[in-house]
DNA sequence: GATCAGGCTCTAA
DNA sequence: ATTAGAGCCTGAT
Protein backbone atom coordinates (compact mmCIF):
# COMPACT_ATOMS: atom_id res chain seq x y z
CA UNK A 1 0.00 0.00 0.00
CA UNK A 2 1.24 3.84 -0.60
CA UNK A 3 1.84 4.61 3.32
CA UNK A 4 3.00 7.75 1.55
CA UNK A 5 -0.28 8.54 0.14
CA UNK A 6 -1.98 7.70 3.91
CA UNK A 7 0.50 9.39 6.14
CA UNK A 8 -0.27 12.82 4.15
CA UNK A 9 -4.24 11.59 4.20
CA UNK A 10 -3.92 11.52 7.75
CA UNK A 11 -2.27 14.70 8.23
CA UNK A 12 -4.44 16.69 6.26
CA UNK A 13 -7.39 14.91 7.81
CA UNK A 14 -5.98 16.02 11.22
CA UNK A 15 -5.77 19.62 9.76
CA UNK A 16 -9.21 19.31 8.70
CA UNK A 17 -10.23 19.13 12.06
CA UNK A 18 -8.68 22.18 13.68
CA UNK A 19 -11.60 23.98 15.07
CA UNK A 20 -11.85 27.62 14.40
CA UNK A 21 -10.06 29.63 16.38
CA UNK A 22 -7.29 27.46 17.79
CA UNK A 23 -4.48 26.53 16.16
CA UNK A 24 -1.69 23.10 16.35
CA UNK A 25 2.05 22.73 16.06
CA UNK A 26 3.17 20.35 13.23
CA UNK A 27 4.41 17.72 16.17
CA UNK A 28 1.48 17.71 17.33
CA UNK A 29 -0.71 17.23 14.45
CA UNK A 30 1.89 14.71 13.34
CA UNK A 31 1.66 12.89 16.60
CA UNK A 32 -2.34 12.88 16.05
CA UNK A 33 -1.88 11.65 12.30
CA UNK A 34 0.42 8.71 14.20
CA UNK A 35 3.52 10.42 13.04
CA UNK A 36 5.12 11.39 16.24
CA UNK A 37 8.16 12.63 14.60
CA UNK A 38 7.68 13.96 11.08
CA UNK A 39 6.51 17.29 11.91
CA UNK A 40 8.73 18.62 9.32
CA UNK A 41 6.67 16.23 7.41
CA UNK A 42 3.47 17.87 7.82
CA UNK A 43 4.55 20.83 6.35
CA UNK A 44 6.17 19.76 3.52
CA UNK A 45 3.06 17.94 2.86
CA UNK A 46 1.10 21.33 3.53
CA UNK A 47 3.24 23.08 1.51
CA UNK A 48 1.94 20.59 -1.38
CA UNK A 49 -1.57 19.95 -1.00
CA UNK A 50 -3.05 23.74 0.55
CA UNK A 51 -2.62 25.76 -2.70
CA UNK A 52 -5.19 22.65 -4.07
CA UNK A 53 -7.36 21.65 -0.60
CA UNK A 54 -9.47 24.11 1.78
CA UNK A 55 -7.11 23.08 4.44
CA UNK A 56 -6.72 25.50 7.35
CA UNK A 57 -3.23 25.48 6.97
CA UNK A 58 -2.89 28.50 7.96
CA UNK A 59 -3.88 27.58 11.77
CA UNK A 60 -0.96 24.97 11.78
CA UNK A 61 2.03 26.71 13.64
CA UNK A 62 5.21 25.18 14.98
CA UNK A 63 5.89 24.63 18.59
CA UNK A 64 7.30 27.91 18.92
CA UNK A 65 3.99 29.66 18.88
CA UNK A 66 5.37 30.85 15.26
CA UNK A 67 4.59 31.63 12.15
CA UNK A 68 6.45 28.98 10.28
CA UNK A 69 6.84 30.45 7.13
CA UNK A 70 10.04 32.94 6.57
CA UNK A 71 9.18 36.43 6.61
CA UNK A 72 10.97 36.25 3.04
CA UNK A 73 7.20 34.65 2.11
CA UNK A 74 5.66 38.11 2.03
CA UNK A 75 2.39 36.39 0.98
CA UNK A 76 2.26 33.34 2.52
CA UNK A 77 3.26 34.82 5.96
CA UNK A 78 0.99 37.74 5.36
CA UNK A 79 -2.03 35.59 4.64
CA UNK A 80 -1.96 33.26 7.50
CA UNK A 81 -1.39 35.94 10.24
CA UNK A 82 -4.59 37.89 9.00
CA UNK A 83 -6.76 34.69 8.88
CA UNK A 84 -5.51 33.89 12.62
CA UNK A 85 -6.29 37.28 13.48
CA UNK A 86 -9.38 36.85 11.65
CA UNK A 87 -10.64 33.78 13.76
CA UNK A 88 -10.02 35.41 16.85
CA UNK A 89 -6.37 34.21 17.51
CA UNK A 90 -4.11 36.96 18.70
CA UNK A 91 -0.96 37.16 16.31
CA UNK A 92 1.85 39.02 18.09
CA UNK A 93 5.33 39.78 16.07
CA UNK A 94 4.27 36.45 13.94
CA UNK A 95 3.92 34.62 17.51
CA UNK A 96 0.98 33.16 19.04
CA UNK A 97 -0.32 32.58 22.66
CA UNK A 98 -0.03 28.40 22.62
CA UNK A 99 -1.43 28.61 26.19
CA UNK A 100 -4.45 30.15 24.34
CA UNK A 101 -4.90 29.12 21.31
CA UNK A 102 -3.23 25.71 20.98
CA UNK A 103 -5.81 22.92 20.01
CA UNK A 104 -6.18 20.24 22.53
CA UNK A 105 -7.59 16.99 20.43
C1' DG B 1 20.57 3.30 -4.22
C1' DA B 2 22.75 7.62 -2.45
C1' DT B 3 22.36 12.59 -1.59
C1' DC B 4 19.96 17.00 -0.70
C1' DA B 5 16.44 19.74 1.18
C1' DG B 6 12.44 20.80 4.23
C1' DG B 7 6.22 25.78 6.96
C1' DC B 8 10.13 20.98 12.52
C1' DT B 9 11.50 19.82 17.50
C1' DC B 10 14.63 19.56 21.42
C1' DT B 11 18.39 21.07 24.41
C1' DA B 12 21.84 24.36 25.52
C1' DA B 13 23.88 29.05 25.77
C1' DA C 1 12.67 34.96 26.12
C1' DT C 2 15.51 34.56 21.84
C1' DT C 3 19.19 32.51 19.15
C1' DA C 4 22.19 28.59 17.77
C1' DG C 5 23.44 23.85 16.92
C1' DA C 6 22.31 18.88 16.47
C1' DG C 7 18.87 15.26 15.54
C1' DC C 8 15.08 12.49 13.26
C1' DC C 9 12.14 11.17 9.04
C1' DT C 10 10.36 11.44 4.67
C1' DG C 11 9.90 13.06 -0.17
C1' DA C 12 12.30 14.36 -4.28
C1' DT C 13 16.28 14.50 -7.53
Amino acid sequence: MKQSDELARQILAVIDLIPRGQVACYGQVARLAGLPKHARLVGYVLKHVAADADLPWHRVINSQGKISLSKLDEYGYNVQQQKLLEEGIAVLAGKIDLKKYQWKA
